[in-house]
DNA sequence: TCTGGGGTCCTAGGACCC
DNA sequence: TCTGGGGTCCTAGGACCC
């Protein structure tokens, strides 16, 4: 009997917001596609149906057979937002995830633009969770329609390096759900997640340690998962572009550039070295809700617009944190001006909280600490330091904690006229 | 015609304690 | 009297990911 040797797979659903809207609407399959923008309503498609024709009284069954025609384009939207998912006919055409919509109406208007319909996706993500940990228990949830997954000790996971099991749980998954993924499986998490790009779409693709210096070594360093825009173009100014190059670099020239903990991270990824574990459970850290204004907002002329959404935010971080059974005692806000300049304030609580008007009072606070001269385009609250509700007692959580008076916590910010007093 | 929303982790300085 | 560490908590910002 041969050795077993650890098999990690990292599966990624193709296009899936994209996807999903496409098992809904095959009328449009082949076609450029986009999902992001604005907050259409679900029922506006089959609205405009029906205004136009009365007789034929278009209900929810009928979304498989809504003319393509009637579907809105790209180019008719105006306004803020970005692409979420772009189908592969989109793709072609250059426009792709976090593109502004106006941007992606140049170069594809043609394209038929749908709202996003987390529920729709949610569903489809639970679907596809439950029927990869039958087959395959030791799976980490990296988001809707990401996961690690631990093959080395499942039936048939060593098999042609686990390509046999990699097939089976695509086969099970397109069965189910009629939705296609794609699949690397490697060593270790850092070259599975690479490798599952390989193939796009319905791909697999397998790593062996022997495949780092012809398979990995030529990848732009970008393709590392944790070297983003920034790292990439400090790598690119030092002569830096493939891991390979990377690799060449010896551990304290990369500390020297990067920090002891970074340069010692990349010394170790540019060899295919990476000894994560999957992390089967893992608890939230911070909740928060944020929301991008149609229009940029001033704190004075549109204070009563602004301070309806700051109370609704809180609601809804009130809300979130209730329903998921959660408490927390840090406390904060974040705005974006209209330069997209970002700031962020905090208020760490003696005692933990899910209330409301306790989320409330204190992010009114740290808004007075904050610059308001210029216009906001984006406002948002947090709440971090999470406990369980149901593990803190109840001197840690004494349910609706309000602070005596506002002299007795924080710095005192009175006399600038950019600061305070308008929430 | 610019650039969403929800997260995690890291760094760095200051306060405070031992 | 002067000097020095280490550890933890809090806060702000930033990089990165999905």
């Amino acid at each position: 009997m041969s050795e077993k040797i650890r098999r990690i797979a990292h599966l990624d659903m193709d296009a899936f917001y994209a996807s999903v809207e496409l098992l809904r609407y095959p009328q449009l399959k082949g076609m450029p596609v986009v999902i992001g923008g604005g907050r259409r309503s679900e029922d506006d498609l089959l609205g405009r149906l029906n205004a136009a024709q009365p007789e034929r009284a278009w209900t929810s069954a009928d979304l498989a057979r809504i003319p393509v025609d009637f579907f809105p384009r790209l180019a008719d939207y105006t306004g803020r937002g970005v692409i979420t998912t772009a189908t592969y006919a989109a793709r072609q055409f250059g426009v792709g995830s976090a593109m502004g919509l106006m941007k992606a109406a140049k170069l594809c208007p043609q394209a038929i633009l749908l709202p996003v319909d987390f529920a729709q996706y949610r569903h489809y993500s639970r679907t596809f969770k439950a029927i990869v940990t039958e087959i395959a228990p030791l799976m980490e949830d990296r988001g809707v329609d990401e996961v690690y997954i631990d093959f080395t000790d499942v039936p048939g996971g060593q098999r042609e390096g686990g390509r046999v099991l990699a097939r089976l749980i695509q086969k099970a998954i397109a069965d189910a759900t009629g939705l296609t993924c794609s699949v690397g499986v490697a060593p270790n998490k850092l070259l599975a997640k690479m490798a599952s790009e390989f193939n796009k779409p319905n791909g697999i693709s397998i790593v062996f340690e022997a495949d780092l210096q012809p398979k990995i070594w030529p990848l732009a360093c970008r393709k590392i998962n944790g070297i983003g825009p920034k790292a990439d173009e400090k790598l690119q100014g030092l002569g830096v572009h493939t891991i390979g190059e990377l690799a060449e670099k010896d551990l304290q020239w990369l500390i020297d550039h990067f920090g002891q903990r970074t340069g010692a991270w990349m010394h170790d990824v540019a060899r295919g070295h990476d000894e994560r574990p999957i992390v089967l459970e893992s608890e939230p850290v911070s909740m928060s809700r944020e929301t991008s204004f149609e229009r940029d907002l001033h704190a004075v002329r549109d204070k009563a617009e602004l301070g309806a959404m700051f109370t609704d935010l809180c609601e809804r971080v009130a809300d979130d944190l209730q329903r998921k059974g959660y408490v927390g005692k840090t406390i904060g806000i974040k705005l974006k001006y209209e330069d997209f300049k970002t700031v962020t304030r905090d208020q760490t609580l003696p005692s933990y909280t899910a209330n409301a008007q306790t989320i409330r009072q204190i992010a009114g606070q740290c808004l007075k600490r904050v610059p308001l001269k210029q216009r906001l385009r984006l406002l948002g609250v947090r709440v971090g330091t999470l406990a369980r509700a149901d593990s803190v007692s109840a001197s840690e959580s004494p349910g609706e904690y309000l602070l005596p008076s506002r002299e007795t916590s924080g710095p005192s910010v009175s006399g600038d006229s950019g600061t305070g007093q308008l929430f």
